[in-house]
RNA sequence: GGCCUCGUAGUACAAUGGAUAGUAUAAGGGCCUCCGAAGCCCCAGAUCCAGGUUCGAUUCCUGGCGAGGCCA
């Protein structure tokens, strides 16, 4: 390759051994001559010669030992310019341009856990966890693509006082009713009992104020709130008629969830109950009092004390004996471990939690858990909206369900005006719609690193135009229509020749995909893929407004354009998969 | 109060310490008798402030100012 010969190149001049990290190499800016540029800062310390000495001897090199690649070179401030051989580009596109499984690894044995969504059964899903979802799923299948076995998962949180708000609220107010009765999908349902629990809790503790109460009291003497409380311990116990109201709720909510799943292409390989794993980690309090990681307190409650890592002390268990959150997921932690055998465990969970996560690891690390090292939290930002951030008591949230209908009538509306395709069926219309709906939604969500707060515009996310999926989507299409038209077939011979500026951006960009593959897996980072995927996009739409593919000058050109439109499509709906997005066929 | 993120054109996003800081939108001007105009071309516009390290800083360090999060 380029790279390599490069390395060689060097270690033959100097006569010592190099390796990548050694010298820095770019894609050529435009505006200068050249495809291939190595910067030759970071070699002047170690070799004591100056930037254009080295410049010249290296770009000499190349050109008299690597004349396949390179062709020329020019020196400009330091940075060592080749042009690429038109040659090598015509091979690479002659090996890639019909392979589906380009710039893909070979699997390597590793197993990777990526653990996403994980709701609460008390309400509906949100724009928060749309983000959350998009992210795991695509970061599952980057993974894939690089190599690694994938085991998807998710955590529910069924359980606990929260859950037991929406239950207590139907009890006293819902009659009997059901989402069937009523028409309601069942986590919406479940979710409006959850509002109803809150809307009559603050009355309650508004009337124990104005009789005199002070604010402490009201909030723990509230009826609504008691009871809530009972349910609980009533529910810890097993109580018949508690376990079947909350199983009956959860149904609800599961059937909802499924619907949702289902509708933006969702799915989870294992998925672990709250309720299951919440008695987890208890005899690990036991092994940390023994290991000394952990003390007790005159209360009796444990601890550990992370002071001399920074942190503070944290509580592990409390003084009646029941676990908190950490120690179940201690103890989830390392059942997965055991269960899957992973080298590696994503927790997708957004960066509120960043120092829940800091503090998990650690406390694995000083029990000598086997998987610590393995812990890894994905930490996404949180979205926002242009008025500022949601907010459940101000009504701000944006729903799951509303915006995924939102984007599909848009979706609609954008495809009826265009009127491209009148002669599509209803199935045909319907999968299309979804195609637009959720690759534009899904694009404007991952589109954003995701370590950053990210601002939802809803004019914006409906925007089909510029960086968007859609724009992707298009490009793809319309390079299917050429290849459907067009009278010649592809045959199966390298081209050869000069290759203009415009054929060559598209083919130099498409050398780039493994590339993009690679670090997007590395940094578990699926704005990579996206920002790659539009710009060979929008590389391939200046090419295509420039030459004709199926008018071109002669054979050999139709036949390299068809190549190129070959090898952008493949590349395009390979990149856009990875991020859970189809490409249509016509649009 | 302690700890952790983040400050880039009007707006939303890019840039392993590298060349004149990219892209999209919104504003202005062009391009369909010819492979799909959900497209292409042209034109403008930005690194919060002050120091430091470096041949070179949007990037690393220190201190401000501003936004967000977590812990009591």
């Amino acid at each position: 390759s380029l790279q390599k010969s490069t390395i060689e190149s060097l270690s033959a001049l100097y006569n010592q051994s190099f390796t990548e990290k050694d010298f820095q190499i770019n894609q050529t800016k435009p505006e200068f001559e050249g495809d291939y540029t190595v910067v030759m800062f970071s070699l002047v310390k170690s070799l004591k010669l100056a930037p254009d000495a080295i410049g010249n001897q290296l770009g000499e090199h190349l050109i008299k030992n690597y004349p396949q690649f390179f062709t020329a070179y020019n020196i400009i401030k330091g940075f060592l310019n080749l042009t690429v051989a038109d040659a090598y580009w015509q091979s690479l596109l002659q090996k890639n341009y019909n392979d589906i499984c380009y710039g893909k690894k070979a699997m390597n044995g590793k197993k990777v856990m990526v653990e996403y969504a994980s709701p609460n059964t008390n309400k509906p899903l949100h724009l928060g966890h749309l983000r959350n979802i998009f992210l795991g799923w695509s970061v599952a299948e980057i993974l894939k693509a690089n190599g690694y076995e994938v085991v998807k998962s998710c955590i529910v949180n069924d359980r606990g006082i929260h859950i037991c708000k929406s239950m207590i609220a139907w009890q006293l107010f819902a009659n009997g009713a059901t989402p069937q009765t009523t028409g309601t999908k069942g986590d919406h349902f479940v979710g409006d009992y959850y509002v109803k629990f809150n809307d009559v809790y603050k009355e309650q503790v508004a009337d124990l104020i104005a009789a005199g109460k002070m604010k402490d009291t009201a909030e723990k003497e509230a009826p609504i709130m008691k009871a809530t409380q009972q349910m609980l311990l009533d529910w810890e116990d097993g109580k018949p008629e508690v376990m079947e109201l909350w199983k009956t709720m959860n149904g609800w909510v599961y059937e909802g969830f499924d619907v949702t799943y289902n509708s933006i292409g969702a799915d989870f390989d294992k998925v672990y109950y709250e309720s299951n794993t919440y008695l987890l980690g208890k005899d690990i309090v036991q092994q940390g009092m023994d290991k000394k990681v952990f003390y007790q307190k005159d209360d009796s409650s444990i601890w550990i004390d992370l002071t001399a890592d920074g942190l503070d002390e944290k509580i592990v268990q409390r003084s009646d004996g029941t676990s908190v959150y950490i120690t179940q997921d201690i103890g989830l932690a390392l059942q997965k471990y055991e269960q899957y055998k992973i080298d590696q465990s994503i927790y997708v969970i957004g960066n509120e939690q960043n120092y829940h996560m800091k503090v998990l690891k650690l406390i694995c690390e000083k029990l000598g858990m086997p998987n610590a090292e393995n812990i890894h939290h994905l930490s996404y930002g949180m979205v926002e909206l242009t008025s500022g951030k949601m907010k459940s008591r101000e009504g701000t949230v944006v729903d799951a369900d509303d915006i995924v209908e939102e984007m599909l009538s848009t979706s609609q509306q954008h495809t009826e005006e265009l009127g491209k395709v009148k002669d599509f069926n209803p199935d045909e219309l319907k999968t299309l719609y979804n195609t637009i709906g959720l690759g534009a939604m899904k694009f404007y969500l991952l589109r954003v690193d995701p370590k950053k707060t990210m601002v939802f515009n809803p004019a914006e996310s409906i925007d089909f135009h510029g960086f968007t999926g859609p724009f992707v989507q298009y490009t793809y299409a319309r390079i299917q229509s050429i290849l459907r038209k067009v009278d010649t077939p592809i045959n199966a011979y390298e081209t050869s020749g000069e290759l203009f500026k415009g054929e060559k951006d598209v083919i130099v960009c498409a050398e780039q995909y493994p590339a993009a593959l690679e670090q997007a897996a590395a940094e578990q980072n699926p704005s990579v893929i996206a920002n790659y995927v539009f710009n060979l996009a929008k590389i391939f739409n200046s090419f295509y407004a420039e030459h004709s593919i199926a008018n071109a000058e002669n054979e050999e050109k139709k036949q390299l354009r068809l190549k190129i439109a070959s090898l952008t499509a493949n590349v395009l709906k390979s990149g856009m998969s990875l991020l859970g997005i189809a490409v249509p066929e016509r649009m």
